[in-house]
DNA sequence: CTCTTTAATTGACAGCGGAAAATAAGGGGC
DNA sequence: GCCCCTTATTTTCCGCTGTCAATTAAAGAG
């Protein structure tokens, strides 16, 4: 394995020095007294909790950031210097894994995905393994060491555990994760479940920056929801939340694997769109692709599958809205590419289901190119190291 | 006006004296070893923080506690000494105000309630101000000092700005309630929703003690929802959280005066019930008391609609369940006189709709006596003398 | 009566973060 | 060009909180 250094680990381990340095970094430049209104504390707090951290090279002075010219000394802004550090991300899926290198401030330089032949972790962690040592590698390219691994899995994660209790698509049962790949790898592993990890980088590195309440859903293969509230992203006391996939929204509608019907994901998911076009149609499409496809190019019985789509998941969107009143919901995932065909639906629908003041919700949508997941696994992996 | 002095405040205003306070306060007597091992204090700070509150006496030695008897010196737990202040909490509705003298442990010591012949602000205050009045002067009995009000109001509260900003059952707009209060009675003045006030009573003195995730659902006149979410109660970005009332849950079901059909209000709600059971069974039922007594008359029309609104109660609080993963659901509500009529299939429905690791949240009952609402009330205002 | 065990307390101390004063770095007026 | 004004940042000092490592307290066991 390339790396073999321990990994340096975040100076300064006081709660002020990491709100600091986590708030320069997910709002950009910012003067000093900027920081200081923004996390409440003195001017003095933030100069003193600076210093090491410009020292240790992850804050750089911006000159070069614009700063309104006013009166007075001119201000002095601060910034993360992405390049100073790498992360590795992963997500993994039952049939890939997919790996990015990441740098501290969650941009990518590197993305890759290898398949995978067997689900089992014994099958599992040893193309995983292999792929970290290729992303370590291409990292001493970059000349800066790697400070984290961060790894996805959908299904039941205990990221403080560092444990999957239970993945669905990996049949995984209690595989304590995080302490393999530690051993394996030699750096901090954060381990947690995907939808959060892709909620995680919404919220310090995309559209969720500066909010304290806001909703991630993903649309494809399945239907999912990431929650943060009150600033943190919601875990459950079991582990579990934001199963936005079995929200009732089509009365009556198709049965779906959980037993009941007119779940959102028996509605809304690429697997049920596919099938309900081949049914209503008559078109043997074979997958979300081709399902699109045939709506675009004008199949009316297609389009109303994806209106219906839209209008379920508008619902489901309104019922999260009308239940913790977020900020914002972002709508992402591989089912975006059809947006276009159910965006007013989802819109319309929204707007009928949400409730009074959780119409001020703000909707919208984010595009997922397909290394978010692994993105996302990275944000966390930064978080960790940031003290979060 | 009775009580002239300035109302004390809390001794010692760090924040380990209000975290070991609150952890005493609910966690009923406590051994400083066992304080310091909640808190994650160490015992000295336990001692430290203590002391002061002991002089004020708001803690006192419990030697009668029983503690295990093992080998080493005796623990000396402490507790709160609920008889050292009394909090007044009071609850508005559109007829009337329910006002109650709660001690330090929010256990109701008188309860009054009177009617209210307007609704304006200018209307109402008056009677909430002669209401007081009262209890200041019941509380001059005891022999303790009143050291805050607590206030209910239905809708669109600002509890940290302590208005007020829109009820629709007052119909008030952006009234600056605690100022207002606060002038009137020289006690420091918390403001709330209600049901997030009846959400901190359970989390502080019922059944949500311990539990940083858990959900009250209120059924009666309609159907409200009060969340905890990482141990604090959710708000919402703009104010308002907890919209259960409109979650879809009966395919094609009555219409609601939101505009949508099957809506969990439109179902299970006091009046919907009452409406349905009159379209069943032609009995001229004027309320729901009437229509409860039909049902346990025997009524086979009656009890299906019993059925179908504990079906569409199971399905609202799967619906909760699945977003937030919460550890504990309880269910309360003036609705609860009926809950014999619809126990089972709230249980059933929400076996059958919380989908996975949701389904290890336990729901429970807890019934809800008039003057619960405005001993909420109270308890946020415990919760601000607490520090909170 | 002494030893063991666990609880609570004490006193020294580190260190975080605040307040206020000092310093830095411009721009504007004259 | 010089001085003053304004705002940003830094420095210095200091209070205060909570931890650490004894020390004391209060049983029961032998």
């Amino acid at each position: 394995m390339p790396s073999t250094s321990p990994a340096e680990t975040f100076p300064a381990h006081t709660p002020a020095a990491s709100q600091i340095f986590t708030t320069v970094l997910t709002h950009g430049p910012l003067t000093r007294q900027e920081a200081a209104r923004r996390t409440g504390l003195s001017p003095a707090a933030v100069t003193k909790a600076v210093r090491p951290l410009i020292e240790a090279g992850f804050l750089v002075e911006d000159a070069g950031a614009e700063v309104r010219p006013g009166l007075g000394r001119p201000a002095n802004p601060v910034r993360v210097d992405g390049g100073r550090a790498l992360f590795i991300g992963l997500k993994a899926t039952g049939d890939e894994i997919i790996g990015v290198l990441a740098d501290l401030c969650c941009r990518i330089r590197v993305a890759r995905r290898v398949p995978l032949t067997g689900r089992t972790p014994r099958e599992v962690l040893p193309v995983a393994a292999d792929l970290v040592r290729e992303l370590l590698t291409e990292a001493e390219g970059f000349g800066v060491q790697v400070l984290g691994l961060g790894i996805a899995v959908a299904g039941d994660v205990d990221r403080a555990a560092g444990t999957v209790r239970f993945s669905p698509f990996l049949d995984w049962h209690d595989v304590p994760l995080a302490a393999l790949a530690e051993e394996a790898s030699g750096l901090p592993v954060t381990v947690d479940n995907d939808v959060r990890a892709l909620t995680v980088a919404e919220q310090w590195f995309g559209d969720g920056v500066g909010l304290s309440d806001f909703a991630v859903v993903t649309v494809g293969a399945g239907i999912g929801c990431g929650l943060v509230v009150h600033g943190r992203v919601v875990s459950g006391a079991h582990g579990v939340a934001g199963e936005i996939g079995h929200v009732p929204v089509v009365p009556d509608g198709p049965p779906c694997h959980c037993g009941d019907r007119g779940c959102l994901e028996a509605v809304a998911s690429d697997a049920a769109i596919t099938a309900r076009v081949r049914e209503v149609t008559g078109v043997p499409v074979a997958d979300a692709a081709e399902a699109v496809a045939l709506a675009r190019a004008g199949d009316a019985g297609a389009r109303a599958v994806y209106a219906r789509a839209g209008e379920a998941i508008g619902r489901g969107i309104a019922t999260v809205a009308n239940l913790l009143g977020p900020a914002r919901v972002i709508i992402s995932g591989e089912g975006l590419a059809a947006y276009d065909l159910f965006a007013g639906q989802v819109r319309d629908a929204f707007a009928a289901a949400a409730f009074g003041s959780a119409a001020r919700c703000e909707v919208r949508t984010r595009p997922l190119p397909f290394e978010e997941w692994a993105r996302g696994a990275a944000a966390t992996a930064i978080q960790s190291f940031a003290g979060r």
